[in-house]
DNA sequence: CTAAATGCAAAATCTTTGCAGCCTC
DNA sequence: GAGGCTGCAAAGATTTTGCATTTAG
């Protein structure tokens, strides 16, 4: 594993902060991410999951991630570009990767847009949820 | 112009609301249709577009969008299916037509997620920030 | 007139910030 | 030790709610 860098010191906070982040898969909620850092720091101030957040994203540590429910995601950069799927009944989100999405370029390009990214989410029911 | 049925009484402020959303192409955020708003209204307050928002929503005259910026922009329901472009400059928010988006099924499928919708967003630089 | 709807301000959320004490280095 | 980091609590920001007043019907 590489040695990150959160800041000048290395606390137990962000180094639970930075594990959950290591071993979960798809984006987790600022919320999720305090209730598993309490299993390793018992004490951890949500305050802190924010600061400790803010300071990885400013980094590029961490990227974010807003699905269509408006909760704010974060999650490990990932090399492949992906896509996400949002379970509609319990809240979970999971990382998709449906290879080359494509659609119909001509209808509005000529309109003056530019497009710089694209994100797709796919909703419905989790494999739990069904 | 259909009827609307608001609610039990027809005001100034629902009136205005509604007339915004029809005029408007394109999702709009609470403070923008507030801001319309007040042309017509001056003094409609903004607790008041947050009700008739809400209520707009129960009776499935209006749609929510979250876009990946997070806030919450209202339209008025489209028959046909469509994504959006969001401005990463002025913020601005617009309704496509792609057509078909299509990706590749098989990654997925089998590991039992049942798909209900999906969202698109294009991000990038809209004609009048280019 | 009656009661639905409004504007205001207070309350409820969610996120950020200030600060005294703690803990890396 | 020095100063970065933390938890707590206060301050902001955003959305919802309670209530007296206004206003549609």
């Amino acid at each position: 594993m590489t040695v990150q860098k959160i800041g000048k010191r290395r606390t137990q906070q962000r180094e639970a902060v930075l594990s959950i982040l290591q071993e979960t898969v798809g984006p987790l909620s600022i919320n999720d991410i305090h209730d598993l850092a309490t299993e390793y720091c018992p004490d951890i101030g949500i305050a802190t999951v924010y600061r400790t957040i803010k300071l990885l994203l400013e980094t590029d540590q961490v990227v974010q991630v807003i699905l269509p429910d408006g909760i704010g995601r974060y999650e490990l950069p990932d090399a492949a570009p992906h896509q996400h799927f949002l379970c509609e009944e319990c809240g979970r989100a999971f990382d998709l990767d449906l290879g080359k999405v494509s659609w119909s370029k001509s209808s509005f390009k000529r309109k003056g847009f530019r497009v710089e990214d694209q994100e797709l989410c796919l909703l419905g029911s989790c494999p739990d949820c069904r």
